[in-house]
DNA sequence: ACAAACTTTCAATTTATTTTGAAAGTTTAA
DNA sequence: TTAAACTTTCAAAATAAATTGAAAGTTTGT
């Protein structure tokens, strides 16, 4: 297979998985369109290689940067950017999973901080209450436990719990 | 606050969380509304509490069947069917999980067994390679933590894991 | 076998999300 | 200060996803 060719499904393939879990495909692809670029990329670069328009490219830059996982890059003697995604895996995974922790997770515990006060003793009433008070459990620990894998390490996930938890 | 407010505060939160992680609101509604009640109910009774169509009401039920998180019930002397949702949240997750892992993270893994092919030494094919490398090898682990957790006993979460991961 | 009770399907419609592209804004160099 | 080079914005358009609802299909009791 072709360096080019492999790009290219690479880049369909990174587009997909994001989308399914909630993240748009262009900006899914460009991030995977820098992943595999060696050189960091401009805006006019990533038009032409996706197909998209300026303003679209540029919206998802700044998202990514947002998050964490690509930054803006200044090569000497140009004036223009350029981008650059961070290359190292599992610091874009622990950053993404950190942002989504921060941006999804805590209001779903607010929320469900509040519904701890409904009144009620009846058989209902009781029934919602224990399952608020599960999911709320155990999205504390989530929380906690990706809060954790932030701070860890960069090698936790093929350090000790890896160990722990792959045959 | 009644308890009939904190279940619609409950379902929309549910629904707004589901949405941003790539589930349909109206099959993270009925999820919702299924942890929430004390009783399974019938399709006339989620479309009555949902203010949607039965066809609706069909396809997600269906699919959430299709997850293991919700299941059929048969009440006696009554002919249609009643859906009830396992309430315990951690085999949820854990089910959850897994059916992403093999509808999702497969299909990846399989596109980048297929990439490691690419031919070529110049400096962007290896920068190419060691991407695709390093992004499969995070990907089976991955795939085996949740394999492994998906097997394990269903408190693994409460279990060491989480005295190692949590303070 | 029949019909009532119920479930499923799917083409058409609606709603939500993403993308475009031209205009406005900003920065830089001379 | 000016203009070229570049970036950002955002209303409108295009695309994608979810929803409807009526018709078709199925099951059950008599």
């Amino acid at each position: 297979m072709e360096l080019n060719e492999g790009k290219n499904k690479f880049i369909e393939a990174w587009g997909i998985f994001g989308s399914e879990w909630g993240i748009n495909r262009t900006m899914a692809q460009i991030h995977a369109l820098l992943l595999v670029s060696a050189e960091p990329l401009s805006t006019e670069d990533i038009m032409e290689e996706l197909n998209v328009s300026r303003g679209n490219v540029n919206m998802n830059t700044r998202d990514l940067i947002a998050w964490g996982i690509v930054s803006r890059v200044l090569k000497k003697g140009e004036r223009r950017e350029f981008f650059q995604a961070d290359k190292d895996i599992y610091k874009v995974a622990i950053k993404i999973l950190n942002e989504r922790r921060k941006r999804e997770l805590g209001p779903v515990l607010e929320a469900l901080k509040d519904l701890k006060q409904v009144k009620g003793t009846t058989l209902e009433a009781k029934e919602f209450k224990k399952v608020v008070a599960d999911i709320s459990s155990f999205g504390e620990s989530a929380d906690k436990m990706i809060s954790r894998m932030t701070k860890a390490d960069e090698n936790w996930f093929t350090g000790s719990l890896m160990k722990f938890l792959i045959k």
